[in-house]
DNA sequence: CGAGTATTTGATGCAGTTCAACGCTCGTGG
DNA sequence: CCACGAGCGTTGAACTGCATCAAATACTCG
């Protein structure tokens, strides 16, 4: 059974703006349906023009592209709250494939609702645009940090972030949450091969600093994996949910 | 002497979206005037929230991230028609620096152009939207060439990806172009080392692909170097001059 | 239990890094 | 007018982080 808006879960977490409850109504308006798909399937095809646009619900999931020699570079993980179908939307196709790593739950919006962001809710068209670029900056980090960073630094980094992530969610408890992905994930999100980068995550496993096994990630001192990852601490920006 | 927006150079170009008399009338109203700035002079900083919002009207440069540790990757290049201050206007900080590599001339605005925008423009609104999604579309075309292509591969999609540039902006004469960066410029967008740039630009070279030399630009096989950069031709898109 | 998928480990090789030196060009000052 | 230094490009040689190859060990699920 579909839930409106009003009694949608995700609303209530910190890390989302709040909402005016018109503004609410507006949304509930535009809302087409739910979509609950199986781990793997495909959501959105790079290249391809969707008529809806997606908000996760539920379930994690792959933004990645490919090379026609076989390639796969995982472009960002996909977290509850993400917002899909955007470059679609706005500018007719999309520059990367979306699909489910979980069992998912999607929320489905015509894509005209777009436009009618535009045209009568000026707040919400520029939540869209807030959204399009946090998506960029966070493009910049991953490029820094397969630009610059070496293995287990990269790995590091990213580990931090989809913790930092989760912990805004509220998945983690006691510094360990549900980390659904496969180390080839992992791999290509970072430009390294399988094997590089299982050794990489044994050597912070063996440093005591994280541990990332069935599915489970538990990262033991925090600080020296941000040091190690070069990375300085940031609080997590609220952030709109469509 | 500052041009107004109806005779901006730029404009006419068949690369950039016509503006209504109107729009432009509204655009030149919140154009607050021109800046010259000389090669190597900063104009935007990472982390910080600049007021002001500038579109490139002549000369190129470099937007970038720094790691403490010295490491430096170049994100983007910058172009004539290129918009820069987007993420500190839209989310309150810049995620890169941005400076200048040749003299450049910026037209600039004041931040609050931006809300005007969206309170009583939609379609303005919705051009820096499709700003933001082109600019991630590209972080992740980037991130794919350097998780993914190997050292002859990247600078050959590189080299490609300016080329198309310049074509779309009336830059080349003859295959030929300005292209203004140090090979230093080249190595930090690909997260490669200078030697091992320079070594696979003479690779280039040697193969009678591309010759870049005393800052000028020679692609002799476009085809070619497509097929090097597993790249597939594509017509470049109609953008919004802002 | 067996097939398929994911993780782990070891061994070998190479693409790319690092170090070092040299050349070219151009601007500056004596 | 030449000497000098700074910045950039070029080239060679040695080293290494990471890829690749190969195979064994878990884990999942019908």
């Amino acid at each position: 059974m579909a839930t409106s808006c009003q009694n949608c879960p995700l609303r209530k977490k910190p890390i989302f703006k709040e909402l005016s409850s018109h503004e609410l109504r507006f949304m509930s308006e535009f809302k087409s349906g739910e979509l609950t798909v199986e781990p793997g399937t495909p959501i959105l095809m790079e290249g391809s023009n969707s008529p809806q646009l997606y908000t996760a619900l539920r379930g994690m999931g792959l933004r990645y592209k490919l090379l026609e020699s076989g390639e796969r570079q995982v472009v960002n993980f996909v977290f509850p709250g993400d917002f899909l179908g955007l470059q679609a939307a706005v500018m007719g196709e999309m520059g990367h494939s979306v699909e489910a790593s979980t069992a998912m739950t999607l929320c489905v919006f015509d894509r005209n609702a777009l436009w009618e962001f535009f045209r009568s809710h000026p707040e919400r068209a520029f939540d869209v645009t807030w959204i399009a670029a946090e998506e960029e900056h966070f493009m910049g980090e991953a490029l820094l940090s397969v630009g610059q960073r070496n293995a287990v630094e990269a790995i590091a980094w990213a580990l931090v972030k989809m913790h930092q992530r989760g912990e805004a969610l509220g998945l983690t408890r006691n510094g360990e949450m549900h980390l659904p992905y496969r180390q080839q994930d992992l791999a290509d999100a970072l430009g390294l091969s399988l094997v590089h980068t299982n050794k990489s995550l044994a050597k912070l496993r063996d440093r005591q600093l994280a541990t990332w096994r069935n599915g489970r990630l538990a990262l033991h001192d925090i600080e020296q994996l941000r040091q190690v990852a070069k990375l300085d601490e940031e609080a997590p920006r609220v952030r709109p949910l469509m």
